[in-house]
DNA sequence: GCCCTGTCGTGCGGATTTCGCAGGAGTGGG
DNA sequence: CCCACTCCTGCGAAATCCGCACGACAGGGC
């Protein structure tokens, strides 16, 4: 009375690339299963999960953990930023001379850019900001982001509300 | 041997808006404190947190809790889509005319807008979605969003690499 | 074939954490 | 002054987390 169809497990020993990003670990469908409960709910038990996805409590949490080192899945509390105090976000489109990748990690390594990603379409480059006034969004866009070499221009939209932000991948 | 400066407590009885968005219910520097605990690891014990904001275990729980039922926050896993299956994500900026709100309200309540907030800017919205294929990204841009009354244009940035992702917000 | 190695799952205590409940302190209104 | 309300604390019972040892299985080298 185990589980059916368990731990086919694709992955290969000697292709463990844990590179954050990119193509990554293949995830199996139990892990996927696993990352579909904590998505419903971050402090769900352990058991519990077990239960669901047809594995034992130990099982369970050694998977998660493997996880989280993995840098697969994080487990953490997300807000409405402008609920705790932050006045002023903005999404930033970038375009970009030369090597779009160089200008991402300069972006990448900003403490206001909270989110970064490579597009194709009229930007190179879209950004998230999350800034507490306008002085300091100001200031970020500006001076910090402008002065980056490579950025040829960049286009603003701030925030005027966040309608809806959710974090179910995986669970429809 | 308390704590010091706690529970100055701002918030007025009469005045318990929770909207979910907007103004927001004003938190104090304590709830603060143990949100940003929590977006360092969202499963950290009770005790832990109470230990680092001079709070009883207690305390820290019944915070937690509302915090969670008002909404103000969400403890959750987070992966990377590109990870968990979904090959396919874009940011979408739309253009309304008429009423911009009932226009995010219908994208809202679609599952692959995973994120809908208003801006202000050459976009009156920007939309990011998660899909599991071109297929399925093409008909969620030009069938579905393209299809809601007030919608007057879109236009697509298709994302190539995720390049940061991060939820420290009061952590700074 | 055989052994060695590495991965993965299970079962089992013991320590820790979570949870529910009752009680006390502080505030504001009638 | 009393009442209603909110928030924090303390405590005991139940549930959970955590480390550890063992068995099963697959792959590589000899």
């Amino acid at each position: 009375m185990h589980s059916g169809p368990v731990a086919s497990r694709s992955a290969d020993p000697k292709d463990s690339r844990e590179s954050k990003n990119g193509g990554g670990p293949q995830l199996d469908a139990v892990s996927l299963a696993i990352i579909e409960q904590l998505q419903e709910d971050g402090r769900r038990p352990y058991a519990a999960i077990g239960k669901a996805v047809g594995l034992s409590e130990a099982a369970v949490r050694q998977r998660v953990q493997k996880l989280l080192d993995q840098g697969v899945m994080q487990i953490v509390a997300v807000t409405d930023p402008l609920t705790v105090g932050f006045r002023r976000q903005a999404m930033v489109g970038v375009n970009v001379e030369g090597d779009v990748e160089s200008v991402a990690d300069a972006l990448t390594a900003m403490d206001e850019c909270e989110y970064v990603v490579m597009t194709a379409g009229s930007f190179d480059l879209m950004v998230e900001i999350v800034c507490e006034d306008d002085d300091h969004l100001l200031e970020v866009i500006n001076r910090r982001i402008r002065a980056v070499p490579g950025v040829r221009s960049t286009e603003s939209f701030v925030y005027l509300k966040l309608k809806k932000q959710t974090y179910m991948w995986g669970t429809r």
